[in-house]
DNA sequence: CGTGTTTGACCTGCGC
DNA sequence: GCGCAGGTCAAACACG
């Protein structure tokens, strides 16, 4: 019995058997209506099951009503269950039933019974398992928040404190203090924490701690990182340029891969992109094209764009380096994923699989395959790939040995739904993400936003919430929140196109 | 004429 | 040191 399977889909209607069942407890009762609203009333409805003894049917009544049941179907083919009574009373109390042909009903109703309260079990845990995933993410947001006023009370102070430098002509050594303090706090200077720093903060702060506008947790940028060195230069170091470079290496190497299937050339993300290089790559007889950001002068955001070459309808985005100026709406997902996926990749030992099970981000025990995203440690720059090309039936084999898949913990109902495309990560982000490294949405709003750039999108997607949803009829976009997510999917996602 | 694309040359890192 | 491949530059070109 694979109750893990069913018990998502059969809870809801179980609800709404129950709740149509109510103050008609004699009328046979088949449950259509799905809305998901009914779950919040479940508790309650459990209680009204009890047929018998809420209607001053006593059980002698009962034993003269002739009981006729009927299987109801809920969902199709998830869940049948023996709910629907047919209580045709063909005499009032009379004594034309033998013994046996009134207990089996009764022994039936038992079952019934004893059924249902399995299911209120179920449904309970799995409204607790809801509630926790709920709290944690609840809990993320709250500490992102916290980490973000710390964020900007350090740079405000970091600020002041170069000025007075400045001023006394003392700077660099007290700035390098405070940027190794800082690193020591976070290693990762958070530009995400920046949102709403002064711009009248000096460039070498800026270029320490970017303003990216976005919740950009990479932090370093190649051009901030050359600025940074260069201004540096400029005043005695306790810090040599070697030893600074080194460190900035890795941010700046960092990429995030997006796999989507699409036949356009390119997939609009919301920034303006400018072409300044084509090559052909080794292993591909598609040419490679480079995009650098021109939504702004010296923004160090640059895109590869390729065709897969195993299969020319899958594009190959690589992004790399964070915005320095503000973006779009449309804009802001694709470059908040790309940030907090890289932060994530860059954040440490996030290159293999022991790592990974032994920090925590990925659990020992991985009860289901999962297909959204691998972190590439052995690839020349560390590179985490999306891909939204894949689904759970169709799993490649990893790019590189030291790959690893976010695993989609404790939503077993969505396996081989379309829809599992897209909550795995909402709920590994919210389950594994580190606290004050990463924005626990970003990596699910960079999936969205990709996946929506896929024109077939739309359709799969109103597909597998009419599934989930049970309505035939619901509004995509209404239906884009996941039955139970603490939150619902970007805005961004249904305004990402493909050119 | 301004903007964006194309494309060959050049630079850099890496392996042998 | 050399060759290769990835990445970038910049002049030439196309287009509105």
């Amino acid at each position: 019995m694979e109750r893990p399977r069913r018990e998502l889909t059969f809870m809801r209607p179980s609800f709404d058997f129950l709740h149509q069942n109510h103050g008609f407890p004699d009328r046979a009762v088949v449950a259509e209506d799905n809305n998901m609203d009914d779950l919040d009333r479940g508790n309650s409805a459990i209680r009204e099951l009890d047929l018998f003894s809420t209607k001053g049917n006593d059980v002698d009544c009962i034993k003269n009503e002739s009981f006729t049941t009927t299987t109801t179907r809920f969902d199709s083919g998830t869940a049948a269950v023996n709910t629907g009574l047919n209580l045709l009373t063909t005499s009032s109390c009379g004594n034309s039933m033998t013994i046996n042909q009134v207990e089996k009903p009764n022994r039936q109703l038992r079952e019934l019974q004893v059924e249902l309260k399995r299911l209120h079990h179920e449904n309970s845990k799995l409204r607790g398992m809801l509630d926790q995933i709920s709290k944690k993410y609840k809990d993320l947001h709250s500490q992102l928040f916290l980490a973000m006023q710390k964020q900007q009370q350090q740079s405000h102070l970091h600020q002041a404190q170069h000025q007075k430098n400045e001023q006394h002509g003392t700077s660099s050594g007290l700035i390098m203090c405070a940027q190794q303090q800082q690193k020591s706090i976070d290693p990762r200077p958070s530009a995400a924490l920046d949102v709403n720093i002064d711009h009248s903060i000096s460039e070498q702060e800026v270029s320490v701690s970017p303003s990216n506008n976005n919740t950009d947790e990479q932090g370093k940028q190649p051009a901030s990182i050359d600025e940074s060195i260069d201004q540096t230069s400029q005043t005695p170091k306790t810090h040599n340029k070697d030893e600074q470079i080194q460190d900035q290496v890795p941010f700046r190497k960092a990429r995030v891969s997006v796999r989507a299937r699409s036949q356009a050339s390119l997939i609009s993300d919301g920034c303006q992109w400018r072409k300044y290089g084509q090559k052909m790559a080794k292993g591909n007889p598609c040419p490679r094209a480079y995009y650098r950001c021109t939504m702004a002068g010296g923004c160090p955001v640059r895109k590869q764009v390729q065709r897969c070459a195993e299969d020319k309808g899958v594009l190959i985005t690589t992004y790399e380096g964070n915005h320095n100026h503000p973006l779009p709406p449309t804009a802001t997902a694709m470059a908040n994923t790309t940030s907090a996926a890289a932060a994530m990749l860059l954040s440490g030992s996030l290159t293999s699989k022991d790592a990974l099970q032994s920090s925590g981000f990925l659990p020992s025990m991985m009860p289901y395959p999962t297909t959204m995203a691998t972190l590439s440690g052995s690839a020349p720059f560390p590179t985490i790939t999306l891909d939204l090309t894949q689904t759970p039936n169709t799993i490649r084999g990893p790019p590189t040995p030291a790959t690893f898949s976010l695993p989609l913990d404790g939503c077993p109902q969505l396996m081989g739904h379309p829809l599992y495309n897209i909550v795995p990560p909402k709920l590994a982000a919210m389950s594994m993400v580190p606290l004050g490294q990463r924005n626990p949405s970003s990596m699910v709003e960079t999936v969205t936003a990709a996946i929506a750039s896929d024109p077939n999108f739309t359709a799969a997607l109103a597909a597998a919430i009419s599934t989930i949803m049970g309505a035939p009829n619901g509004n995509t976009n209404e239906g884009s929140r996941f039955p139970g997510s603490p939150d619902q999917l970007p805005q961004s996602c249904t305004t990402f196109s493909t050119n």
